[in-house]
DNA sequence: GCAGCTGTTTCACCACGTGGAACGCTGGAT
DNA sequence: ATCCAGCGTTCCACGTGGTGAAACAGCTGC
């Protein structure tokens, strides 16, 4: 366990303080963070010079600035869902040993936002530059999984821009029956399956890795912000055992990340 | 001159390097701040502790975490501008040593956000509390400069909010001929003045401040972020000697504080 | 004129931040 | 299989830099 820097502790909560109140006199610093004055106007002149606190002419007071704002922004949304994923899906790898993906749409396909193969004593199927890989919609377990639950708008879209493309593993989205038999089949079952022929990736039957997985998307009120899956060997486990052995846990994790997701849009 | 806490300064300099590179090994910023390793790492896990950043599962690299873009919001545009104006109506102040208020809009009503009051060798006028005193729309150089340079829409706005009023010192709301009169006059002459009547504050003549002062809008393509003034004891100086001796370094101050809120909007 | 409150400076102490060195791990090259 | 390079991490002895009580200064209200 290495330590933490206290001066710099301090200083981030004085931030955070100012934050709270984003005008506040030393005073009022003082008693909100138990600091003591002098330590205080050194974290406030520092955070000055680093212009992330303004003085007001007025008063002297100590306002946050606004460019403390523009830190930490230029990011997407799916970076979000990254974030409040990650702590989620390394609990659910310490339970049940098998590790999980987050993927998330990608335009014609989907991509690996955060995995927690890393984690998973069995990693032996882990290629260093995972996130970031394309994902097939039609044929994959998260694809089917994120296309079952998402908005019909939504979906449309999906399968419009991949009826264009001429690549042949995208063949589903010329045949909308089977399709729609596909998506509400599970809808039915409440997690998806890969298609049969499909072997990992973006496209169709190369390169099979030899995985098996079910996935499940992170919904919330209507709307998916991303979908996450276990895979396993398909040689180690049935898809029954694995249902039954995480099923609850997988879900109970999905519906987690969503939850983060709201506590951290209701706060903002 | 206080010194500054070296270790918070690189802890922020680590934030700040994250910001530009939202998701980075811990090599990328040792390459960037050419901070040690050992040192990076204990600044890490102390943003971590704070949760400003989190780790990707992944690959263990550093990102900044979504709470850091909560940092320094719910304010109001306004802060920006009494931010930007600040420095600017220091130096001024410390250039003409007559000190300058800036104002805004708040309903029926103009609001001090930031003044230069305290700066100015000759603070006699400075009752406490300034910040958040309520002006006069229609009779103060404030208002009249913002009236004359905002967008008509505004205008209208305004005038119909104070033409409900029932309140004696709005009576220019109900006479627009008069109040055209008195808005072109200011735009021709490029400046505000007060009506010879007025006396400060968000009333008519009542407890006249026997101040006087000049007012310009904080123009900015077309719309007006606020304005300032300058003042001065009506006694010890005529409006024309103060315009001699002011106005061109007070307009500049204007147009740099314009400058300054354009930067950091194309910046964000 | 005095008392109380807030912001600021001083200064001596010693915890705490620091970074060189060494270790462990992984992946790629041979 | 072996070596090597690169990266992340841990260790630890050094001495600088952070710390806060105390004293000071400026202002307000009584």
């Amino acid at each position: 366990m290495t330590k933490t820097i206290r001066s710099l502790e301090r200083g981030l909560q004085v931030l955070k303080t100012l934050n709270a109140t984003p005008i506040s006199s030393l005073q009022e610093i003082h008693h909100q963070t138990r600091i003591p004055k002098p330590t205080l106007l050194r974290i406030l002149h520092t955070l000055e010079q680093s212009s992330l606190v303004s003085r007001r002419l007025a008063d002297g007071r100590y306002r946050i600035s606004w460019n403390l704002a523009r830190l930490g922004r230029k990011r997407d949304r799916y970076d979000r869902v990254a974030e409040a994923a990650a702590p989620v899906l390394d609990r659910l790898c310490q339970k049940v040993s098998w590790p999980s993906d987050l993927m998330v749409p990608a335009g014609d396909h989907l991509e690996v936002r955060e995995t927690s193969r890393t984690q998973s004593p069995f990693m032996i199927y882990y290629n260093r530059d995972r996130v970031g890989m394309p994902v097939n919609w039609l044929l994959s377990a998260v694809g089917r999984a994120y296309l079952a639950y998402c908005p019909e708008s939504e979906r449309r879209k999906v399968v419009a821009l991949l009826r264009k493309s001429d690549r042949p593993e995208n063949w589903l989205a010329r045949e909308p029956a089977r399709l729609d038999e596909i998506l509400s089949e599970t809808k039915m079952r409440g997690y998806g399956l890969r298609d049969q022929t499909f072997g990992g990736g973006p496209y169709g039957m190369q390169s099979p890795d030899g995985l098996a997985g079910i996935a499940v998307p992170l919904l919330d009120r209507g709307r998916v912000h991303g979908v996450i899956n276990i895979i396993w060997p398909r040689s180690a486990r049935t898809i029954e055992d694995m249902v039954k052995q995480c099923l609850p846990d997988f879900q109970v994790a999905a519906s987690e990340i969503v939850k983060a997701l709201r506590r951290q849009a209701d706060i903002a």
